[in-house]
DNA sequence: CTGGTCTATATTGTTCAACAATTTTCGTGC
DNA sequence: GCACGAAAATTGTTGAACAATATAGACCAG
């Protein structure tokens, strides 16, 4: 098993990677490169270019691609190779629909002393200190963290792992929009009440609350992607 | 690319087969072992013996390997192979309380005259006629063919591609216990009347007799599975 | 110009053999 | 039984080769 060849390649080898397998590590360069837009949308991927670019053997390739095609991060098609997929106004209100139908269910059968609830609040704080340093990717991320610690709240693993693919799908169209601060800069607040009232129990007006905000949500995306992606 | 190769040791090639990679045919063939129990839960797969015996390279053993631990019938662990998954209790409640969330909700918002709808006629009508020829492997796929359906009600793609994937591991689960009989006679009418009332449009008398249905089929689950699987 | 046919090229799917790295097994000594 | 070291087994990865399929380009007919 070879750790050292993609490092020389890469600049920098993270400690997030110490350990991993070469094709967890090329799996993870993809991956970005999809959500970053680097790999856009739609766009072929040829095993011989990228194993080449990537410094990995071509059957190191195909089993990455195996792996995030099952993620939805690219679609296979047989003997034609591997595409980007394409997410269209349709992924967000399914993508939307989903979120309502698990974040809700989760935060209205929450205890409120579930140990998930910590990690919530951890999110809120540190959305609200990146957005007043302006870091808006950051704020996006702690965005995603808050609620993917909301399906914790249901002890399942089958819907976390779901969601967090759910949630990969979601950074992708993010991704595409290309304005941080646009997307999370008004709903920072929101967090912060939605997690209030579960903090005080009321799950009910917790589960409203995040309801009402994911449809917020919906529209505003729906029109910044419209926005964005002409067609 | 071969498809005469798994032709020669498998007695039949399908009608199914005809057009597929080998890729997806290997993942096919361990999927069936796994839910027939000729590969064993948590045992280990050896990469050698298995491409050996299967007449595939090793490589394309390892893309298959890379598609059903994404699928949840396999269980990856760096540097020392894959497992076959173990279900226990803690994953048929998982299941459970997601097909309750899942296709409850589908029933709830359900329109009458959804094309899905024919399907459960379908799967309700093929399960009467399995049932009074005593093919209980058939009623229990006529009945996860109707559940299936169910879930297309709600015209997701991931919901339904998500419950497939539960599915699957709900269909380990009844191999474990190895009495299709008992697992699915009591319930090949509750089906119909569920059936029933969406025909009619009473979306809410269908989810509530669906919801019964799913906290019985858990329980009657749990127990059997208890007594089939020691320890 | 468009559509069809044929050939050459490119690409994907699969196989095989080899090597590196990691894990497991086995033998030995205390 | 436990600890250690060596040997063997296994997994992870690589690269080359070949088969099968798709794509691109050239040519011809209407």
């Amino acid at each position: 098993m070879k750790q050292t060849k993609l490092a020389s390649i890469e600049p920098t080898t993270t400690a997030a990677e110490a350990g991993q397998t070469v094709t967890e590590i090329t799996a993870a360069r993809i991956r970005e490169r999809v959500i970053s837009g680097t790999l856009s949308p739609g766009s072929h991927l040829s095993e011989a270019t990228l194993c080449e670019e990537l410094q990995v053997s071509r059957n190191t390739l195909r089993e990455v691609f195996r792996l995030l095609t099952t993620e939805g991060v690219l679609r296979h098609e047989a003997n034609r190779g591997v595409f980007v997929t394409t997410p269209s106004i349709s992924t967000i209100m399914d993508i939307f629909h989903i979120r309502r139908l698990i974040e809700c269910s989760a935060v209205s059968g929450a205890h409120h002393r579930h140990p998930s609830i910590s990690k919530m609040r951890a999110a809120v704080d540190a959305a609200i200190k990146h957005r007043d340093r302006s870091e808006w990717l950051d704020v996006g991320s702690a965005d995603i963290a808050f609620h993917a610690a909301i399906v914790e709240l249901a002890d399942s693993p089958r819907l976390s792992a779901f969601y967090a693919q759910i949630s990969l799908e979601l950074r992708l169209v993010f991704g595409l929009i290309r304005d941080p601060e646009y997307l999370h800069a008004p709903y920072v607040g929101q967090n912060a009440t939605i997690l209030a009232h579960l903090e005080e129990g009321a799950t009910a007006n917790a589960a409203e609350a995040l309801e009402k905000y994911l449809y917020q949500a919906e529209r505003f995306i729906l029109a910044a992607y419209s926005r964005a992606i002409p067609g």
